[in-house]
DNA sequence: CGATAAATTGAACTCTATCAATAGGTGTGG
DNA sequence: CCACACCTATTGATAGAGTTCAATTTATCG
C-alpha cells in the first residue's frame, strides 16, 4: 500500500503518479522520536520541514502560569510546519504524544514538491484544512459543554484516521492522558474525567490505555453537531468519514 | 499616503516598487457594502477574491440551534477568502460590522501577483499570520475567563489596527454589539456585559457607541498576558504594536 | 417623539474549577 | 515475587464562574 503521506494529500484529488513517486522519495528517512518528547520549540527557525508518518503529535502553547492549550492533533501524514519558508520562528511548541516517525524533508525537496503543480495545490490544500480545522475547534469551545466538547473532537479524530484507513472498526490507538485532553479542551482534569465517564456511561464511546473504542458514532456525531465538511475531503474517500 | 492592502502586506517585508504599482491597480474597483450584510456565505464558491479595505467584517459560524461563533475579525487590507483557489466551497460566513469598501480581485490578477515572489510570499504569510491568530483566540477560550479572555481581543485588535496606523491616541472605531462580542467570546451577553463594565470600572478601556478607548494598554496586555509575536509582524514596524 | 435595538440589572440555576483524598497500574529494585 | 515509588485515573465536597430568563433602562434612528 501506498504510504499515509501519498495517500493524505489525495484526499484532496488524485496526483500523476511522477509526483506519487517523488513522495514515495521524500518520505524514506524516517527517525523515530520517543513519546512525550519536543519535535519543535517555541522561537526555533526549523531547517527543514517535518512530517509525522507513524504515531501522534500535538501543538500546543503554555502560558506564564504554566496553564496549557493543545491546539491540534497532528496525525500520520500532518506537517509540522509547513510554513518554515514565510515565517522566521515557530510561535508555539509541537511534542509528540507517542513514539512517533518523523520525517524530515529538506527545503530543496519541498521546493521541488512546489514546483509540481498538483503537489502545490495539495500543500496549499493541507494548510488550509489546519486552518478550517482550528476554526471548528473554536466553534467547539465557545459553543458546546463539556461532553458535547468532547463528543465533537472524537468524532474528528476518527474522521482524519478513518480517511486514512487507520481505524479498524471504530477503534484506534489515541495514547492520551485525561491531563492533555483537558489541556485540549480548556477544562480542568477533574471535570474532563467526569463528561467522559458520561460519554462511556452512556455507551458512546470508551477510552481506555491508550485505546479509543468508539461504540456510536452516530449518536456522537449527532450530539455534538459534527459534521466533516470542513475536512474538506473530496472524491471517493468521502465515505471514509462515515 | 499608500492604500492600506498595500501597508499591510509590507507589514511582512518591503516591496519592489513593480508590485506596489500593481497593487494600487488591484484595489481600485471597490464596492460598498452596509453594515450588518452578508459578503459570503457558507457553501459559497467566489469567484473572485474579496478584500475589505475599509469597515470591519467577522467570520462566523451558526449552529442549528442558532447559536453563533465568531472566529475572526477583518480588519482594513485582510483577505476574505484567499482560499478559493485551492477549497471548492466557503465553510463559514462572512459578514460586514460596519459599512464597508470592498474589493473584488478577479482571479487573473491574483495569480499574476502569486507570480511575483514578494507578493506571493506576502500572501502566504497573511495566511499564516490567520492561522496563527486563530491559535491565539483557542488559546484566549480555552485558558482565560471572561475579563481577560475580553483584553486580550481588545489588545490584538488595537495592536493590529496600530500596526496599520488606524488608531488615534490608543482609541479606534469598533462597531460591535456585546451580542457580537459574546459570540466572539463564547459568553453569554450578560456575563459579557459583567466583564465589560469591570474594565471600564477598573479605568482600562471605555467602549461606548462603537468607539473603543483605551485607557491602559499595559496593564491589559500584562493581565492578558498579549504578545504580539503571534502577529509576525516585521520590520520597522514593530514599533506600531507598542 | 415614538419605535426599536442595545445595554443593563437581578435572581435562580448550572456548569466547571479547585482542592484534597483515594484507588489503580506500571515499572523498578531488592 | 514482593514492595515501594510514581503516575494516572477517580471521587467527593465546596466555591466560583458563567448561564438563563425576565424585566428595566438607555441609546439610536427615522
Amino acid at each position: 500500500m501506498v504510504n499515509v503521506f501519498t495517500r493524505k494529500l489525495e484526499l484532496f484529488g488524485p496526483l500523476p503518479d511522477t509526483d506519487k513517486h517523488l513522495l514515495e522519495e521524500v518520505v524514506k528517512n524516517g527517525r523515530v522520536i520517543e513519546a512525550e518528547t519536543s519535535i519543535i520549540r517555541q522561537g526555533d527557525s526549523p531547517r527543514d520541514v517535518h512530517l509525522v508518518m507513524t504515531g501522534m503529535a500535538y501543538r500546543s502553547k503554555t502560558l506564564q502560569d504554566g496553564r496549557r492549550q493543545i491546539f491540534a492533533y497532528l496525525l500520520p501524514g500532518d506537517f509540522c510546519d509547513l510554513n518554515v519558508f514565510i515565517l522566521s520562528a515557530m510561535d508555539h511548541d509541537i511534542e509528540t504524544l507517542s513514539r512517533s516517525s518523523v520525517v524530515k524533508i529538506p527545503r530543496p525537496q519541498i521546493l521541488e514538491m512546489m514546483d509540481r503543480p498538483a503537489l502545490a495545490r495539495a500543500l496549499w490544500w493541507a494548510t488550509l484544512v489546519d486552518e478550517a480545522t482550528l476554526r471548528e475547534w473554536l466553534v467547539n469551545l465557545g459553543q458546546r459543554d463539556a461532553e458535547h466538547r468532547l463528543a465533537h473532537l472524537f468524532c474528528e479524530i476518527h474522521a482524519r484516521l478513518s480517511a486514512l484507513d487507520l481505524t479498524s472498526d471504530g477503534a484506534f490507538e489515541l495514547p492520551i492522558t485525561q491531563v492533555q485532553l483537558a489541556e485540549t479542551m480548556g477544562l480542568s482534569r477533574a471535570h474532563m474525567n467526569h463528561a467522559l465517564q458520561q460519554l462511556r456511561a452512556r455507551n458512546l464511546l470508551d477510552l481506555k490505555g491508550g485505546l479509543l473504542a468508539i461504540r456510536d458514532i452516530g449518536t456522537l456525531r449527532t450530539m455534538s453537531g459534527f459534521n466533516p465538511a470542513y475536512l474538506h475531503l473530496r472524491g471517493g474517500k468521502r465515505d471514509a468519514t462515515r
